[in-house]
Order: C-alpha cells, then structure tokens, then sequence
DNA sequence: TCACTATTTCGACAAACGTCTATTCAGGGG
DNA sequence: CCCCTGAATAGACGTTTGTCGAAATAGTGA
C-alpha cells in the first residue's frame, strides 16, 4: 500500500472542508447528498436536468437504456437528497436543478 | 410526491455540470469520487485530513467509536477514489488531502 | 366512462457495502 | 532475535443498493 501517489499537489491551499470541524451530525446531514451524486446513472441524471432549466422525465429516460422504473428511483434519490426538485405539468414531470445545494456542496470542496 | 419543494431558487445560474454533457464514461470515472465522500465516517476523516497538512492515523482513529480496520477501510477508499494520499514513516501511517481532485469536484458542483 | 400514456410504487433478487474479529505485515527497541 | 505497537488485510455477516417486471396512480381525451 501507500504506493498510489501520481500527482504532486500545492500543500498549503485547500477546501471549504478544512475550515470548520464537521462533526457527526453535520456529516451525516451532508454526505447522503455527496452519496446521492456518487452513482453514475445519477450523476449523469443531475447533469442532464441542470443542463437546461427543467428537463421531462420522459426526455432522461430516453438517454439511458435502463427501465423507467430504474430512472424514476433514481430521480427519487435525487429529490430526497434535496438536489433536484420535479413539478407536474399535465402528464408529465419535469425536474429543476436546485443550485443552492449543488453550490453549497461545492463550496465545501472548492479551493479557497 | 412532487411536494417536497420548499426552497427558492434563482434560475438563471448553475454550475459545472450544466456546461459539459458528461457522458456515460466520465460519469464512471467521477461518480466513484462523490461516493467516497458519500458516507458520514469518510466525510469527517476526509474534513480531518484536510484541516492539516497532514495527520496519522493514530489521531483519525481515536476520533471515532469505529475499529481500527474500519477506519482503514475507509481511508482505502478515500485513497483509491484519489481524494487523499498516505505515506508511511517509520510506524505511523501519514495521510494528506489532494485539494486538486476536491478542486476538481468542486468545481462541477460550483455555481458559476 | 373507458382507453391510453407518463410516471411512480411495490416486491423480488443479486451485488455491493459497512462493520466486526482474527490474522498478518512493517518497524522499533530491548 | 523476540516482543510490542501501529496499520492493513482476510473473511464473515447483516444491511443497503441498483435493477427489473408487474401493478398502481395521475392526467388527457374520445
């Protein structure tokens, strides 16, 4: 072990993560966000919805080759997470990006 | 469903994400990086690491009610997602944080 | 009311995960 | 050389996850 070491970083810059102490509550409030991006069907998901303003559930669906039932779970994740919202409009359902909490995740690994 | 909205958003900004279309292949290779940090234990070892240049596992352990080959489970993964670095020195185990992989993942959360 | 479509929920199942104990590996000091 | 300590690995076990097909729900329109 310890052999995986490839990239030679700046030692004295880092992230939002240093800054406070993070204790277990706060951990346990902010990971399943970070868990819910950690899969790539819903990474893909969540980049897709926040490419456009709202995107049809039917319109992700048809980028995968998973079941309509796979994605709709996976939406839900998303949504529990806190990450995206959904609206129904008719027939369909569309989803938003919620940027507060992509942004307030990302300030928390961002280099500062 | 679709109840679960109850913050406001401004529309017009997003992040990362949005720009590039992440394919299914960059999805696999970056997903494995918000799942190490997907767990309430490796987010606070990770939050630790990062708030010193460097720390033994010795201090990490002694802060959890967790085993000791939990904790080195853990720091597998944060290793092998390339979020931290080890380097073993004499007895102690040293791991240190690679702000430029959480910069990376910061960025594509990062409203901007 | 009935049929049709879009989406979610339910129930099942294999694979992956988090945790533990027991064991092994690496170094240091008598 | 042997023992002690810090850390990692191996193996086991219960839980969670990702996926599916079948069924239920919501809405549209004839």
């Amino acid at each position: 072990m310890c052999q995986d070491r490839d990239v030679q970083t700046d030692r004295d810059a880092c992230c939002g993560l240093a800054r406070q102490p993070l204790d277990s509550a706060g951990a346990e409030r902010i990971a399943p966000m970070f868990k819910a991006l950690g899969d790539p069907v819903r990474l893909r998901l969540a980049a897709l919805i926040a490419s456009d303003d709202e995107v049809c559930v039917c319109d992700l669906t048809s980028q995968f080759t998973l079941s309509g039932p796979t994605i709709s779970h996976h939406l839900r994740v998303l949504r529990e997470a806190g990450l995206v919202e959904c609206e129904r409009r008719g027939t369909w359902v569309y989803y938003r990006i919620r940027p507060e909490a992509l942004g307030s995740l990302g300030a928390l690994l961002q280099v500062g």
